[in-house]
DNA sequence: CTGAAAGCGCTTACAG
DNA sequence: CTGAAAGCGCTTACAG
């Protein structure tokens, strides 16, 4: 291993020197410069990155933390994150909780130990109370979900506005009767998408029904369920809208095996536009997000907020979505 | 930022004491021990990670490099090397190229600059010229593809067996003109594959014809492109073996649009058993790979190699495979 | 424009 | 069983 001193050695300066001209310290003198430089190309010097981090205590490592991977809306944000990171000379741990409470604390852990400069958490779904204080002592942003009245930034799509647009998507089709899907979790986008669906039946002059609005996980069992506990109510169905293009392929599934009782030809919208809207047959008319701008400008705040460049004005930004329509 | 000096003093004794402690050295008085856990938690003191790697010279990160997070396969595969490396006390940053061969270099990088200890590659290609170097430098696991030649561990399916298996069920539902459209790239996987697809058809009394191997990437377009093509040849299709299940759900896309000319109910095997397969319409047969298992090992053996246990004895891993049968 | 020196926060061989 | 000291490989205020 070489190191800045076997580079000043062989170019006849001090390690100090050798340390400007890494770190482009202007006051190098041209020639000096050229020398150092051709010793470290020469010998393929790269400097140790620990012993930067313990003398600058910063990683440049940042971590996000993600639900899962296994949804491809995740996977997106998670490629957009990335190249952010890289852009800006920055690495980043991805991490996923899979739904278990311990694994957050282990991510949380890398910045106790100050492996990581800051955090970002995707779709959080946690106590105030619990996450408090990391907010309160490390840089954190957050991504889909905000919590009210903490002033973390977050980076996320208008649900209230996608709701609507959704929902109005269906009224406009004629349809009376629109189950809603929602996911089994309180949350910042969940409640900004049932006031747009609720906003778009209003303008339709329909009564909103909370016997429509039913909680499942991303699963068949639970959407089955969720979905024929409506019809078991005595309630009609004409259209549904649903949480994420998982949820609706599922949905399709379920129709297709006659586990759910509802016409194949329903209509049927649901969030994210992942390539899984693409694929299931018939298609599904999906409100896009941006993924993997979502992941990019999470990164970029929370760079910011490391660098302390003036104090980041905006603390919610919304980033623009985007209703496909497809076959259903 | 506490300190092992911090420590040192609440309890009265030197941090070399502390540091004993922290790392279990069974030398320390009981009473000492107790005496300087206590403090720690008072304080709730966590080692600086840089300070310990510096000293250590080992940073217990490592890489993984896939080539995109797109295709659940490959998410799956991270899902288990995320758990493993928790499991072990390790962390993993995993990145994606996007296809792009200078991202590679990027991650080369960490482990260049120490940032990292090992890497492990995932259905990487590249040319032995480009990596050669950096198999001889830094520990590395391959996962999915391998290098003939070069002795790096890989964890990877018996593709041989698999494309056998696949193969066979289709001659052993009476078809004949199987065609197989396989990656764009020559790969260790893809050849193995073929081989076994020749076997099975070999058993069957099947003559092999190279007009009915393709070539294609995981994009509608060129997918289209490569069956349209056999049958502009004049041969027949009655059946296909596709390299994903991302290529068999554009198959089926195609079918439907009416841009693949074959039937709907066309038997169709692909690879992979991401839930892909379970949600296209009809679902799809296939051959499951356990890709979290792949990515659990594939850690699993880095760090054997990183500590040096008794030299890694067998060099290949063949992890199992299940052939699927489901709508197609 | 450059160098000598101190220090980031750990661990470990050595001495006792 | 424990402490003093050296050192991992950098960077930076200070002095010149």
């Amino acid at each position: 291993m070489s190191s800045v001193k076997e580079v000043a050695e062989r170019a006849g300066v001090s390690p100090a020197t050798v340390s400007r001209v890494i770190n482009n310290d202007p006051t190098v003198k041209p020639e000096t410069r050229r020398k150092v430089q051709q010793i470290i190309e020469l010998i393929n010097y790269k400097p140790n990155q620990f012993a930067k981090n313990l003398r600058k205590q910063a990683s440049k490592i940042i971590v996000m933390v993600l639900p899962t991977m296994n949804n491809p809306f995740f996977a997106g944000i998670a490629r957009g994150a990335q190249a952010a990171t890289y852009k800006n000379g920055y690495h980043i741990i991805t991490g996923t909780t899979e739904f278990n409470k311990w694994q957050l604390d282990a991510y949380i852990n890398l910045l106790r130990t100050n492996l990581a400069d800051g955090i970002i958490f995707v779709s959080l779904h946690a106590s105030k109370d619990v996450l408090g204080d990391v907010f309160n002592k490390y840089p954190v942003v957050l991504c889909n979900e905000y919590f009210e009245d903490l002033e973390v930034p977050c980076v996320t799509i208008d649900n209230h506005k996608a709701g609507y647009d959704a929902a109005r998507e269906l009224t406009s089709r004629g349809k009376k009767n629109i189950a809603y899907v929602t996911g089994t979790r309180k949350s910042s986008s969940g409640a900004g998408r049932l006031n747009g669906y609720k906003q778009a039946l209003s303008e339709a002059g329909i009564d909103y029904n909370p016997h429509l609005v039913v909680k499942a996980k991303s699963v068949l069992e639970q959407i089955k369920d969720a979905i024929n506990g409506i019809k078991e109510k005595g309630l009609e169905i004409d259209a549904i809208l649903t949480n994420s293009d998982l949820q609706a392929s599922y949905i399709l599934k379920g129709i297709k095996d006659r586990t759910i009782f509802l016409p194949p030809d329903i209509s049927l919208i649901s969030f994210d536009g992942t390539f899984v809207s693409e694929i299931t047959n018939p298609s599904l008319t999906t409100v896009a997000q941006p993924m993997y701008e979502l992941g990019y400008k999470s990164v970029e705040m929370l760079i910011q907020k490391l660098q302390n460049k003036n104090h980041i004005q905006e603390n919610v930004v919304h980033l623009p979505h985007q209703l496909i329509i497809r076959e259903t």
